[in-house]
DNA sequence: CTGCTAGCATA
DNA sequence: GTATGCTAGCAGA
């Protein structure tokens, strides 16, 4: 073999160089970062990979084979941003001039096109190398075909797969039949991701192994696959590239038709002058500064500040633009090293800042090292407490500190970072006050695709096509994890600096695409960024906690729970794990013979709480079981684990509220979760009596009342429902009054609380079904009851339409403020999985919305509390309700002011109403 | 030691 | 019937 064919997949680096290029333009402002990047790579790939033959290939016009198998196929992908598709034609006019061959076959993807190509050239003595970003073409790897993704340097010859899928190239198409493929939408098997099919294809070899065993994998993935079986085939054939295309119309023979044509040189020079490609342009005409030049970090800036500014398109130099990609980071050891540095981030327009750490824990974690970056590719890594054996002397933290303390306050210096909240706690650990948060690269992936990941090396591989350095590289993971500090300076440069540099571009990839909506620039400014703000101080702020009062009750609820495993024992006559679901159902429905009400989704009897109480009825173990799990879960989860999470530096609480996780738009909160804390049971509520105020003041909890049928009422526009919110009267009754036909006096109780189910199965989007089975009646009396309430509120049924059809026409819905909530599934083959997803879109808007609203209720009380310069803390937000501390001195003006903030964020067609509670501790203050 | 399931706390 | 996080048990490393 000594030939060797070069093919680029056009297609698949269309989209990559698209958004992975800042928004250039041409002198007349047409978008050119793709024509850009295309020919960067084109010219790039010429040079590090010398090939007598050479093609280019696109996709083409026409419906393919795959289409016709499969209607869906491709069907999740949004059109092209028209951005890219006015740059299409010049790119291939690009490729054209340059003198590549050029394939598009109609009704042939490029894929197939690749793939005969590749297995031709086999019987020409030729190798291949494919360039591609699309991991799907690894499955055409062999010792004469090898991949090269020129955006990650990374390159797959059959060890290369191994390594990167854990199976060998022949099992890749196998792999991603198991895994599917969502860019394609071509679902694989539910639940089942890389390591499950690795597992399974190690295990059984073949997919045809694994289908053959399909009745022997056990638990819900076993059940996932049992379920997929028939769909398996076509999903095969769907990722299956074809070798066997017929390609003869399309060209004179292999290799003639694919060997380099000249440049057409004054085409050339015509096209850059268009496109504003100026470097390039005076390379071509002999212009001396011209070629010779590397790319340095000072046209990067130029060209960075360009794009902020908008000064594309009056001509600026695109090409200074981003590539190649640069990595001039810097490890800052002296003082004059640091005075640089200082005087670079003080000119800067943003710059993007990372801290490293000895913990995870935002609270207690101490700064090892800062990075900085204020142009993309160059950063600066100033390590400050790294202690191992042989460490170079580093500045010292508090002097880089004091040097950066002014900066790192100045409100005026925009700052960006991924998650910024965790480095405002640590920057607070050593009394540093972060100011000028402007941006946040973990919240604009949230605004910009709420239901993607938004971890930095996910995000980098998404916009910029980069992998970059995982923390587990550097420090390695579970037990052989290592502290930051003990990672070798020049190590930890590459990965801290890194993340400052990926950071800053980032921003540079999504904060454009955002920019373009005015509703989602509204949630990423108005309410994401300064939700953050205010976050990091709730945290900080912590809850204090009477650890005397749980232990009490840790102690009494352990003497009660030894007694009811006692009673326990005796009722089975035996001994057994009570906590265990599984020992449980062995002497319930083996040795007891008690009747099986309902199974576990992996097939086994349920022991749930429903289950048990329909046993109780009949059989005494069952409410034994009932009380003990109600009890055991207060202990374990409650009365045991809160004086854990007690910080000895502050003695309180401070949890960590996840601003990017839910995908409604909601907070999370974790280590410890304070937004289940028991509040249904009376022995639940007293694990609320040990959230204490401070001596001198009190609890005040605020909750906004009704806010999501307040929400569905604006939205849907209802009249019926509108006039009962206007009127101020108890909603439950008002509905109950329309759907029963009596006078809202007459309304029964037992009436009333019907309506409320059905009220709230409206906010889930529930089915009949769901009804009948939480108001324990026949599913025909449910669906009775449904006609009559859209019957009477009409509007709220047109508006379950719309919001099912909005979602499926744009795969997402949006809030009232404009922060759109995407459904993937929408449009899913599969009928539970789509039927889920229109659920969820019902949903959505409406909790999304109430999100929305306390976001900017926490925003507005914050800002009261400091203009007003008061004592009151906000301490904790439970999705409808903020808890404040607030002292005596405050009370009276805290109690009248906060209500009417919270109903005063927004002017919606109902009125907002919070009601406001005191008391000593949480359980009072409601 | 890791990942999964079942179960259950909240809005 | 929506959205989360945490615990214990358990199976396979």
């Amino acid at each position: 073999m000594q030939k060797t064919l070069l093919l680029v997949d056009g297609s698949s680096y269309l989209y990559r160089a698209f958004h992975a290029l800042p928004d250039l333009r041409s002198p007349d402002g047409a978008p050119t970062g793709a024509i850009y990047g295309m020919i960067n790579m084109l010219r790039r790939l010429r040079h590090d990979y010398p090939a007598a033959y050479m093609a280019c290939v696109f996709d083409a016009k026409g419906k393919t084979f795959r289409d016709d198998l499969y209607p869906q196929y491709k069907a999740q992908r949004a059109s092209m941003p028209d951005d890219l598709r006015l740059q299409i034609e010049p790119i291939h006019e690009a490729v054209r001039i340059m003198g590549w061959p050029i394939l598009m076959v109609d009704g042939v993807e490029a894929d197939d096109v690749i793939g005969t190509l590749a297995v031709d050239a086999v019987k020409h003595e030729m190798s291949t190398v494919i360039s591609t970003g699309d991991k799907d073409l690894a499955q055409l790897v062999n010792p004469y075909v090898m991949l090269i993704n020129t955006m990650s340097n990374e390159k797959l010859d059959r060890d290369g797969v191994i390594a990167k899928f854990g199976v060998p190239p022949e099992r890749i198409i196998d792999y991603l039949t198991l895994v599917g493929d969502t860019v394609d939408n071509v679902p694989g098997v539910a639940k089942v991701g890389p390591k499950t099919a690795v597992k399974w294809l190690t295990q059984y070899d073949t997919l045809d192994g694994v289908i053959a065993n399909a009745a022997n994998i056990g638990g819900a993935v076993g059940e996932n696959l049992r379920q997929a079986l028939d769909w398996l085939p076509q999903a095969r054939t769907l990722i299956t590239v074809k070798t066997d295309c017929d390609l003869a119309s399309h060209m004179a023979s292999i290799p003639e038709s694919l060997t380099q044509k000249p440049e057409d040189q004054a085409a050339m020079v015509d096209f850059f002058t268009r496109y504003g490609f100026k470097s390039w342009l005076r390379e071509l005409t002999g212009n001396p500064t011209a070629g010779a030049r590397p790319l340095p970090a000072a046209p990067a800036h130029a060209a960075t500040a360009a794009v902020q500014a908008g000064l594309f398109e009056h001509g600026a130099d695109a090409q200074a633009a981003t590539h190649p990609p640069l990595r001039q980071y810097e490890t800052v050891l002296t003082e004059a090293q640091l005075s640089a540095w200082l005087a670079r981030i003080d000119q800067a327009d943003l710059t993007s800042i990372d801290t490293e750490t000895t913990a995870l824990d935002p609270m207690t974690a101490q700064m090892v090292g800062i990075s900085l970056c204020s142009e993309p590719g160059v950063a600066a890594y100033i390590p400050l407490a790294h202690r191992y054996q042989d460490a170079p002397p580093q500045l010292s933290r508090d002097r880089v500190l004091t040097v950066l303390k002014p900066w790192l306050e100045d409100p005026t210096k925009a700052k960006v970072g991924q998650n910024l909240k965790y480095d405002a706690h640590i920057f607070a650990n050593h009394d540093v006050a972060l100011r000028g948060i402007v941006h946040d690269t973990l919240l604009e992936s949230y605004v910009f695709e709420s239901h993607k990941s938004h971890n930095m090396d996910s995000l980098a591989l998404r916009h910029l096509g980069l992998k970059t350095i995982t923390f587990e590289e550097v420090c390695g993971k579970g037990a052989g994890q290592i502290c930051f500090d003990q990672v070798a300076i020049e190590r930890a440069t590459e990965y801290a600096a890194e993340d400052a540099d990926i950071t800053l571009q980032l921003h540079y990839a999504m904060w454009p695409e955002i920019r373009k909506d005015a509703g989602l620039t509204h949630v990423y400014e108005k309410i994401e960024i300064p939700t953050s703000v205010v976050l990091q101080k709730i945290e900080r702020n912590g809850v204090s906690i009477d650890r005397a009062l749980l232990s009490v009750q840790s102690h009494e609820l352990g003497t009660r729970l030894l007694a009811l495993e006692q009673q326990a024992y005796t009722l089975a006559e035996q001994p057994f794990n009570l906590n265990s679901p599984k020992q449980i159902g062995e002497i319930f429905f083996d040795r007891l013979k008690l009747p099986v009400i309902k199974k576990t989704p992996s097939g086994a009897p349920s022991t749930d709480e429903d289950v048990l109480q329909k046993l109780a009825e009949d059989y005494p173990l069952p409410k034994i079981l009932l009380e003990y799990r109600g009890l055991s879960k207060l202990k374990s989860t409650y009365t045991d684990k809160l004086p854990k999470m007690v910080n000895p530096a502050t003695g309180r609480v401070h949890t960590n509220y996840a601003q990017a996780v839910a995908v409604t738009g909601r907070l999370s909160s974790n280590e410890p979760n304070l937004q289940n804390i028991p509040i249904r049971t009376a022995e639940g509520r007293r694990i609320r009596e040990a959230f204490i105020a401070p001596p001198d003041g009190v609890i005040m909890s605020a909750d906004y009342s009704q806010i999501e049928l307040r929400i569905m009422a604006h939205i849907s526009g209802d009249a019926n429902m509108l006039r009962a919110f206007a009127d101020g009267i108890d909603i439950h009754r008002a509905t109950a009054a329309e759907i029963f036909g009596v006078a809202a006096s007459d309304v029964s109780s037992e009436q009333r609380r019907y309506a409320k189910v059905i009220n709230f199965g409206l906010i889930y989007g529930m089915s009949a079904f769901g009804l009948a089975g939480n108001l324990g009646i026949e599913r025909a009396a449910a669906q009775n009851y449904i006609d009559k309430y859209f019957a009477r509120f009409s509007g709220v049924a047109q508006y379950m339409a719309d919001t099912r059809a909005q979602a499926k026409a744009r795969g997402y819905v949006e809030t009232v403020f404009g922060r759109r909530l995407w459904l993937p599934e929408i449009n899913s083959p599969n009928g539970p999985r789509r039927q889920g997803a229109e659920r969820a879109a019902i949903n959505a808007p409406m909790q999304g919305t109430a999100a929305d609203l306390i976001k900017l209720s926490m925003i507005a009380v914050q800002d009261w509390l400091e203009r007003e310069n008061l004592q009151s803390k906000m301490i904790m937000q439970v999705h409808d309700e903020l808890v404040l501390q607030v002292p005596e001195s405050e009370l009276a003006l805290v109690t009248e002011n906060l209500p009417a903030l919270m109903a005063g964020v927004a002017q919606l067609k109902v009125p907002l109403t919070a009601e406001v509670g005191i008391g000593k501790n949480w359980d009072e203050a409601h």
